[in-house]
DNA sequence: CTCATTTCAGTGTTACTGACATAC
DNA sequence: CGTATGTCAGTATCACTGAAATGA
C-alpha cells in the first residue's frame, strides 16, 4: 500500500501527481471498503445518483452523465437489475434504446449509499479545517473543469 | 459556479472523493500515455527513483520505499531487468535477498522519465497560479501524511 | 519455531478498445 | 449513407491476497 513515509523518493514526495494519487488511492480504498460492506461499488452509486437526478434515461445518456464507458454501463446495470434496483424497458420511440428507471428499492439503496459517502468525505478531509476544505474543493474543481474542457 | 459537466449528478460534483478521483484519473491518463510513449509505466519510475536515491536495495526495501506490493515489485523488476535498466544479484550476507542495482542505462532512462514527469506536473496544474499550486500541494501533503500515519 | 524474503498465481475495480448487429 | 445504441470480448494498470519455498 502507498505510504508517505520518510523513505519515499524525494522527487516524488512533492510531485502533485504523486500526492493526488496517494490521496486518491486512500479515497478509493475507503469507497471500495464501505461500499462493499453495503453490497455496492463506485459505478453503482454513480448510476443510481444520475437516475435519481435526471429521471429515467437511456444507457448511453447514463454513460455520458456518469463518465462511465457505455460498455461498462451495461455490466453495472446488469448487476443493479439483478438486485432489483433498476429496471430496463424498451423505448417505444427509439427501438435501439433501453429506458432505465430507478425502482423503490433502488431509491432506498441510494439513500443508504449517500450516508456512507458522507461519512467517507468526513474521514477523508478529517485533518482540514472547514476553510481549508473549501479551499481544496475550489482548487480541485478548477483543475477538473480545466481538464474537462480540454477534451 | 463552474462545473466539470453540467449533467454530472449534483451530489457528486462537490464531493471531494469525486473531485479527487476526477483529477487523479486525468493525472493517471497523462502519466500512462506519456510513460507508455517512453516505454515505461508508473511502477518503473517509482522503482528507478528509489534505486537512484537510496542506492542498491533488496526487493522488500524497494516495496517499502515505493509503496508497491512485494509481489508487484517482482513483476516490475522482471520488466526492468529484461530491458537492462536494473540488475539483480544475490546478497552474500543474506541469501534470501537480491541486491537490485541501477545500471547506466537505467540511470539514463530515469533522467528521461523525470523530464516527462515534470511536463506532466505543469500540464496538470496549468490553471493554477504558483501560490495556488503551493496551497494545493500543502493541503494534499497534509491529507497524505494524516492517512499514512493512521495505518 | 518464528519471521523475512522472493516468487507465483490469482482476484477485483476502474478505464478503455475494438467489434458487431440493430435501428435511427 | 453515416451515426447512435446496446452488447460482448478483451486488454492494461494498479492494488491486493494467499501460498509456497528458502533462509536468517
Amino acid at each position: 500500500m502507498m505510504t508517505a513515509d520518510a523513505r519515499t523518493p524525494e522527487r516524488l514526495r512533492h510531485a502533485p501527481s504523486w500526492l493526488i494519487n496517494l490521496v486518491s488511492a486512500h479515497s478509493h480504498r475507503l469507497v471500495a471498503a464501505r461500499f462493499a460492506a453495503a453490497g455496492a461499488r463506485g459505478y453503482h452509486f454513480r448510476l443510481l445518483a444520475a437516475l435519481d437526478e435526471h429521471g429515467p434515461s437511456s444507457q448511453a445518456a447514463l454513460g455520458r452523465d456518469t463518465g462511465i464507458d457505455r460498455s461498462d454501463v451495461v455490466a453495472a446495470l446488469n448487476e443493479l437489475a439483478a438486485k432489483g434496483l433498476v429496471e430496463r424497458s424498451p423505448d417505444p420511440s427509439d427501438r435501439r434504446r433501453n429506458i432505465v428507471t430507478l425502482t423503490a428499492d433502488g431509491s432506498r439503496h441510494l439513500s443508504e449509499l449517500e450516508k456512507v459517502l458522507a461519512g467517507i468525505q468526513d474521514e477523508l478531509l478529517a485533518p482540514l479545517s472547514p476553510e481549508e476544505r473549501e479551499q481544496l474543493i475550489g482548487l480541485l474543481t478548477r483543475l477538473a473543469d480545466h481538464h474537462a474542457k480540454a477534451r
